[in-house]
DNA sequence: GCGCTTTCAGTAAGCGCTTTCAGGGTGCTA
DNA sequence: TAGCACCCTGAAAGCGCTTACTGAAAGCGC
């Protein structure tokens, strides 16, 4: 950004013949005379000219940016979530910027310091955390000094690390009222696609399903669980590894759509038909799941709702001393993938 | 962002008992004594000091943002696309602030003058420009001096307005193939549903599609165009006044993967199946439309390439005079949803 | 008509950082 | 040992803007 430099306030304020301070004011929308406040309109739009947001920040006006980091925007999930944090945001004409991961812990840290040095006036979190002590501590240790000097926080989905407002989805009761309704349709012997360990939604939705499921007398051997990444090749990889196995169960469950949506097209690749061979029902319910064939059976999640949620707790004042948590969705809807069993 | 006051490099550097100048040079890496470096580094270290960006700005040194701008991050298309931009900034450690205009031309310029404002060292438009010259003008003259002071511009999908570095996507010959590939099949009688004619994608894809049914000596008559917004939803609707009208179409060209989706839900609730009573098509190949059943006949784009290359475009020194263009995909890619007529 | 308040423009002091410039050690050479 | 070249460090000048604070002019009541 050499070139030529840029246009300044000092510039529009001699094309105007005023001081700085009325220009600036002018611009603001400050009191004026309309006389002056004209000839300061025309000087700035003459020449084109824009602020520099980086001098007004630093002068002191408190910069309209907030920051939001997620773990992949190409995923539908974070996608819809994002789509509800710009909403929101776009309304009260703020800036997002937003930030990748890829679930990378490093990573996550190391935007959360850039959007400290921007100040941005609220990071948002987004995505499951890690259940990784020394990450959890660095996270701290760069969010602490933020809060404190007036920074605003909120998370959605994940509650363990930090102090702060929290948009939580229901995992837990969600993944055990999918496990009740499976339970309901007949189904017994089950297979659960997990994501990595490490995240807390892992360890959430699976607990509330395992739990569910031996209340009602049924056990989730450890061999019922695979493993993948949280991606639709991580389902396709898990659910093949499943039928490698030979597949017992008669319901398979994703601890996430995109995973079933992998779990499916490994199915079908498979030649194995859903849901008359199996069952197979996710968690989200992310929007193109319902235009499946079949529609996926899946727990509902207002996605978008979660992100305008988050935006407006980061957003409004908290005045209590408490951090504020709003538990979200977690109902089952059952759709064509799964069976009743007779 | 009141309360307590920031963490400054004066405190580091009181902490450290060095000069400022000091202080910045070990901060930024610069020739200082190790002992004094580590001292430095020990107080930043200890404080939680995190340099405020806009000073840092401010005073000169160039700062590490780009900004994106497209319609909605929670299409798919887009949030491929803009997968591909995060994958090269993230590399390059740029934040990436990605503002979503919901296809408001208004919005579009007021966030190009933030940007500008930011002084963002690349914007990259993404998506379909409006055909509409008052827009055009507006942004051009945003975008005019933004680029005169240095800053880089990059667009995906649009070509019309702006004299500036491209990625296209091959929407007209990639229309163009689809028509030849459909009529191989041995389709006659087509309908397409499409978008909002002022997108100027609309009218490369609808030209290209049509001109070369032509050729073949097939007439898409007006009525056989039905426009609908560019979602799902979009083109649920769409497919749903064709079915109203009486289809006699044996074969459905959606204009965008999206909409395409919309239209199979349609015919299903119509009870009429893809391909048996009529085939389907889209364009885009978002990552979704393999695992659909039937899986979606389109033309492949390389979504994330197309973000990645806009990325590194502007990133890159161009000292040619000319804009670069690069035209990208648009490869057909037959898939079940589309039958064969005897 | 005089002294008061009120209104509005201008002056100047920073915001927190980078960077130029100058000064003072240090290690060589002659 | 004097002289020179280097290399570091520190002092200070901004970057472009906002915002007290100052001061002048105008409006008001008695």
């Amino acid at each position: 950004m050499q070139p030529r430099t840029h246009v300044t306030l000092e510039d529009v304020a001699r094309a105007a013949d005023v001081s700085l301070a009325t220009a600036s004011r002018a611009l603001n929308g400050m009191r004026v005379t309309p006389q002056l406040r004209d000839r300061v309109l025309a000087a700035a739009e003459q020449l084109a000219y824009t602020p520099n947001a980086h001098a007004r920040a630093l002068a002191g006006a408190s910069h309209r940016t907030v920051g939001v980091i997620c773990h992949d925007v190409s995923d539908p999930y974070f996608a819809a979530v994002a789509g509800g944090v710009m909403r929101v945001a776009g309304d009260k004409d703020l800036l997002v910027m937003l930030a990748s991961t890829f679930r990378d812990p490093e990573r996550e840290i190391a935007y959360v310091s850039m959007l400290r040095a921007e100040r941005a006036l609220a990071i948002l979190l987004i995505g499951s955390g890690f259940e990784d002590p020394h990450w959890e501590r660095a996270l701290d240790a760069e969010l602490k000094p933020y809060l404190e000097n007036g920074g605003r926080v909120a998370v959605v989905s994940r509650h363990r690390s930090l102090k702060v407002d929290s948009v939580l989805p229901e995992n837990r009761a969600g993944a055990a009222a999918m496990a009740r309704a499976l339970l309901d349709l007949g189904h017994r012997r089950f297979a659960v696609l997990a994501g990595p360990p490490a995240l807390t939604t892992v360890a959430d939705r699976l607990g509330g399903f395992r739990d569910e499921l031996k209340k009602a007398g049924v056990q989730l051997a450890p061999t019922d669980v695979v493993e993948g990444p949280f991606t639709r090749d991580g389902g396709y990889g898990a659910m093949t590894e499943l039928i490698a196995r030979g597949l017992t169960a008669t319901c398979v469950f994703a601890l996430t759509d995109v995973m079933a949506i992998g779990a499916c097209a490994a199915l079908r690749d498979h030649g194995l038909s859903v849901p008359r061979d199996v069952s197979v029902a996710g968690f989200d319910d992310i929007p193109i799941v319902r235009d499946l064939t079949p529609p996926l059976t899946t727990v509902a999640l207002p996605l978008q709702q979660l992100g305008e949620k988050a935006m407006e707790l980061a957003l409004t004042e908290n005045t209590g001393r408490r951090r504020r948590i709003l538990r979200m969705g977690g109902e089952v809807v059952v759709r064509a993938s799964t069976a009743k069993l007779a």
